[in-house]
RNA sequence: UGGGCUAUCGUCAAGCGGUAAGACACAGCACUUUGACUGCUGCAUUCGCUGGUUCGAAUCCAGCUAGCCCAGCCA
């Protein structure tokens, strides 16, 4: 895993262990199983994981599950999946926050018991009221002050079945007139009748995240709760909850900024809008910027979290510039993925010094970056693709690939000099006459002559028909600046602009390619095997600057 | 306009009283059988603003300003 830099959080860490606060550390990731993981979940993964392997501690997955009208399994069977793949391995445990619904009935019963907590019968609307603004102090409740007798009664009940949904909630009673509006007698226990996807119908009350986090914290021997910068807030009532149930092991909550990137959207809710209203392929679409679909289009797993690592850990908002993404999937591409030449717009080149009966093989790099990758034959014949960008029958300035009557080099085999344009009935160039140099043969011209350009190409005869998808922006999708408010950005989204399907000519060692096998389509960019669609293969990634070049 | 948090290059981000790290981006040069890669160079006299303390302040103090979060029986 990407090295883990030190940070605020590593800073409260070592103090916390030099007053002996702890002696261990504990972390743990807590998704809510309502979608798919993305690569802001990875911020949040690598925060929590890292920070366990920095000293020597454990890391958990907890499925937050409180919620039973949001979630699934089919999440929960994706986020583990998910999870894996990044290799955060959750060696401290796989635990389900509602397999402590006991546990948090029982410390609601001896918060009833203390004092501590009410049933209340305000309905939500009174309860707002109640609640006060943002300015103005909140009332209390009038169920407040019932007795404990009561109380235990009443939650007993509620448990129980005997009322309706939403028509009681048990509360903490705490200060009806914080400044922290979380403290404002917050409800801890609702009344739901939903199906949960791991507890079925055993109960019909559910407690709040806000009750129920600290107490799966606690019971775990969390040490450290690092979770994103919204629920600093409610700090104050996770501490509540620690001290007041007077758990042994106090685990401390910490928060860090939530990760955003530019052009990407990132809210769980406009992810699961673009799957539900089909605007996307479904979760793992390679456009979507989850975890899967970053997978799909051939994201390895280090190279998100070397990008979260880079992006850094603090407090402040931001919003990080999607290049740096960029930059460390091509790094590490760059060094693994072998090179291969594919034409994405075929222009026939006729080699007419070359035998048409004639096949020969040129031995090319894998990877001119890394040795250890070897070679490979490539095939060679008298009539060829080339990429049909590579000819400009009127070159603009610094053009250094082929034009009329210029030479440039093929790359791995000769040096060829086109020596005629063949146009269709509509003047389009169909064709390019060109001749060899058969002394060059994967090599410099005997006379020294420099030439510049290098190009791709493939045999007519061996080159390999598949489909590449081209992504014009890394996950495509608008500026979510742009858009005015109250609008729904996803009206924004053009889906005809977001890909691009291109029938293409392989070199036909391509025709082996396994699913999720990535290479380096030389000057094209870097591409992965698709995992749903056989002949496909994914632009991961473009090559720095090779689609702005002159001409 | 209650409370909490934040503010250092286009974007992230170090910095913790001794005179502004690094990365990405961008620009230029060199190299190159990928215009890739690689290498080199440039890129904050200044740290949201205004005062103050100090020999010395991005760092301490005071007062402003701006942004984010909180009024779910969501997480």
């Amino acid at each position: 895993m990407a090295e883990y830099n030190a940070n605020f959080i590593t800073e409260i860490i070592d103090q916390d262990i030099a007053n002996g606060f702890t002696d261990r550390i504990h972390t743990r990731f807590p998704p809510e199983p309502n979608g798919y993981l993305h690569i802001g979940s990875a911020k949040a993964i690598f925060i929590n994981y890292s920070t366990a392997k920095k000293y020597g501690g454990l890391f958990n997955l907890r499925y937050d599950d409180t919620n039973p009208v949001k979630e699934d399994t089919e999440y929960v069977e994706s986020i583990e999946e998910d999870l894996r793949w990044l290799g955060a391995i959750p060696d401290g445990g796989i635990f389900y926050g509602s397999d402590y619904f006991d546990q948090c009935y029982e410390y609601a019963i001896k918060l009833i018991k203390d004092g501590k907590a009410y049933v209340c019968d305000l309905t939500a609307d009174e309860m707002r009221e109640y609640r006060g603004t943002l300015t103005q102090p909140g009332k209390e409740s009038p169920y407040r002050n019932r007795s404990i007798e009561e109380n235990l009664d009443l939650f007993q009940r509620m448990k129980n079945g005997e009322f309706p949904d939403g028509s009681k909630t048990l509360r903490a009673k705490i200060d009806m007139a914080s400044p922290n509006i979380n403290m404002r007698d917050p409800a801890i226990y609702r009344i739901v009748r939903a199906h949960h996807h791991r507890q079925g119908d055993k109960w019909c009350i559910y407690p709040l995240y806000d009750y129920a986090h600290p107490i799966q914290d606690a019971i775990e021997g969390i040490t450290h709760s690092l979770c994103s910068i919204e629920f600093e807030n409610h700090r104050p009532l996770y501490d509540w909850v620690v001290n007041n149930i007077d758990f042994e092991k106090k685990p401390k909550q910490r928060e860090f900024a939530r990760l955003n990137i530019t052009n990407t959207v990132m809210s769980k809710r406009y992810l699961r809008e673009l799957v539900e209203t089909g605007r996307v392929d479904g979760w793992d679409d390679p456009r979507m910027p989850t975890l899967c679909g970053l997978r799909r289009r051939g994201y390895t797993p280090s190279s998100i979290l070397e990008f979260v690592s880079r992006a850094g850990v603090a407090k402040a908002n931001s919003l990080v510039d999607i290049k740096l993404l960029e930059y460390c999937i091509r790094e590490e591409l760059n060094a693994s993925a072998p090179r291969r030449m594919a034409v994405t717009e075929p222009l026939k080149v006729t080699i007419t010094n070359y035998p048409a009966d004639e096949t020969e093989y040129f031995e090319v790099s894998n990877n001119p970056v890394d040795p250890e990758a070897g070679t490979r034959q490539v095939a060679f014949t008298r009539e060829l693709f080339i990429e049909k960008s590579d000819f400009a029958e009127v070159p603009p300035p610094k053009f250094q690939r082929l034009k009329p009557g210029g030479e440039v080099r093929l790359m791995g085999a000769y040096l060829v000099k086109c020596e005629e344009v063949v146009k269709n009935a509509e003047g389009e160039v169909v064709e390019l006459r060109c001749t060899a140099d058969l002394e060059t043969r994967n090599g410099n011209p005997a006379d020294g002559r420099k030439v510049r350009g290098t190009i791709h190409w493939v045999s007519a005869a061996h080159a390999v028909d598949a489909d590449i998808m081209l992504y014009e922006n890394l996950f495509s999708l608008v500026d979510v600046n742009a858009v005015p408010e109250g609008t729904n950005y996803l009206d924004y989204l053009n889906p005809n602009s977001l890909t691009a399907l291109k029938h293409c000519k392989l070199e036909a060692s391509l025709a082996d390619a396994k699913t999720g096998d990535r290479f380096q389509f030389v000057r094209m960019g870097y591409f992965c095997k698709d995992s749903k669609h056989d002949n496909t293969f994914n632009r991961v990634v473009t090559l720095k600057d090779s689609f702005k070049l002159p001409g």
